[in-house]
DNA sequence: AAAACACCCAACCGCTACGAA
DNA sequence: TTTCGTAGCGGTTGGGTGTTT
């Protein structure tokens, strides 16, 4: 890995992030906001570039998101708008709540286009690999068997998955019409160009598409009351994210990514995290969306002068420190079966958990907690704990602060870890 | 046991867009 | 209009880890 310019001039530090480090940048910026990222690094007290530390905060940091492996839906989800979206990795994360664009290309390149090709499906266009051997991929025709391929490349690996988890994968009905999308392709006659940025395979869709996604993605992030564009106008044309909204309760306008950006003043980010906004970032109720393998980090909320808890769920430290990570397996299969895992859903989010179910108990769990020697290893799973720990406030408003969206963390989780209190 | 290989993923690079001066 | 600084994006890389030989 290479190094940004200004961190050669300035001999900033590169690499991988130290818990200390973490910390700092957390603390700063749920303090006071990220503002100008380039100012951040001084004014967290970090040998880091503004870059990296936007990186690190958004790819990790970031209360809001979720880690874990995908589920199936998501990597449904992901193949679906990939054949629409094409390589653009943002606006598929955006209809992920909780998923960074980074994690969702790293799932791509590593997983799913592997999946795509072994079932002869040409991961780019999306359509069978002998018709694109064969090179008839510029027609319409081409166009309206890609959307149809897509249906058959989840048919494909939801059969695979009806057969690993008998009866497990809820049967969601093909998101994308095989007519929804031709129509709008043909009704459409903007020019607009494409994005400069647009690699090969972004090239493959038209500009029409370009603009209708950028109307229906604009019309779907916003508030429905507005008048640029009637949902309803949509909802006929393309079924798929109206649909997958409506299956998977995604809110239209929490999107995660609008989170802590642009932010003028400290504690503006605050209010960003006051409970009804939060609920509305939660995931579905229904355990079936989210299997077992998910963790969430949950969300923070933070009283409006200083930070006095939050949750966390750090399962990827693995490079934090070498001996924490030969028990950690950052690999996107079965990590929660690993002791390391459970002992972070109990330690960590089944604390958080318990503090869904009873908030009682949970201020009894925390308040044990501080009593506690703080050790090393639960920082790693927790680094808001360093925090808490060090300034020497009582988590107790967490376990308030949280309530709102507790009974969503445990519908989710409940079914996935059991309901014990360390 | 150890070397070789494969895979994963966090982090970096280089680029463009955009707004302010 | 131009220049500069910053934010954000997608592609790529390299180190760590797991698996195979």
């Amino acid at each position: 890995m290479g190094r940004h310019s200004c961190c050669y001039k300035q001999k900033l530090r590169k690499g991988l992030w130290s818990p200390e480090e973490d910390e700092k940048l957390l603390r700063h910026i749920t303090k006071y906001g990220h503002g100008c990222w380039s100012s951040v690094p001084k004014q967290a007290g970090l040998h880091r570039c503004g870059k990296s530390c936007r990186l690190r905060w958004i790819n990790y940091l970031r209360p809001d998101l979720k880690r874990g492996t995908f589920s199936q839906e998501e990597e449904n989800l992901i193949i679906e708008l990939h054949a629409v979206l094409g390589n653009r990795w943002s606006q598929i994360a955006v209809q992920l709540p909780g998923r960074t664009d980074n994690e969702i290309k790293n799932l791509w390149n590593s997983c799913l286009k592997k999946k795509l090709r072994q079932r002869g499906i040409d991961p780019v266009t999306h359509k069978p690999l002998t018709e694109v051997e064969n090179g008839e991929d510029k027609d319409a025709v081409g166009r309206n068997q890609k959307v149809t391929s897509v249906s058959n490349e989840l048919d494909l690996l939801k059969a695979e998955n009806s057969i690993k988890e008998t009866g497990s994968y809820e049967q969601r009905p093909s998101l994308i019409s095989s007519q929804a999308y031709p129509l709008e392709m043909e009704g459409s006659s903007s020019s607009r160009t494409i994005n400069s940025r647009s690699n090969s395979n972004l090239m493959n869709h038209s500009s029409n598409k370009d603009l209708f996604l950028d109307r229906f993605f604009t019309s779907h992030n916003e508030s429905s009351t507005t008048n640029c564009q009637q949902p309803s106008d949509l909802v006929g044309h393309f079924p798929l994210l109206l649909n997958y909204a409506s299956t998977a309760s995604l809110s239209t306008n929490s999107n995660p990514s609008h989170w802590f950006s642009q932010m003028e003043k400290p504690f503006d980010m605050n209010s960003e995290f006051t409970s009804n906004t939060k609920s509305e970032i939660l995931p579905p109720t229904t355990s079936s969306f989210f299997p077992s393998s998910i963790c969430y980090k949950p969300s923070i909320t933070f009283p409006s002068d200083d930070i006095t808890a939050a949750s966390f769920t750090m399962d990827e430290s693995r490079y934090w420190e070498a001996s924490a990570s030969n028990n950690n397996s950052s690999s996107s299969n079965g990590s929660n079966s690993s002791p390391i895992m459970e002992n972070r859903m109990l330690s960590w989010g089944l604390t958080d958990c318990s503090a869904c179910a009873s908030d009682k108990e949970a201020q009894i769990n925390l308040m044990e907690s501080q009593q506690e020697e703080v050790k090393w290893a639960e920082y790693l799973h927790n680094p808001l704990l360093m925090l808490v720990s060090t300034q020497n406030q009582s988590p107790q408003p967490f376990c308030n602060e949280i309530k709102s969206d507790t009974h969503l963390l445990t519908d989710a989780l409940g079914a996935i870890v059991p309901h014990n209190k360390q």
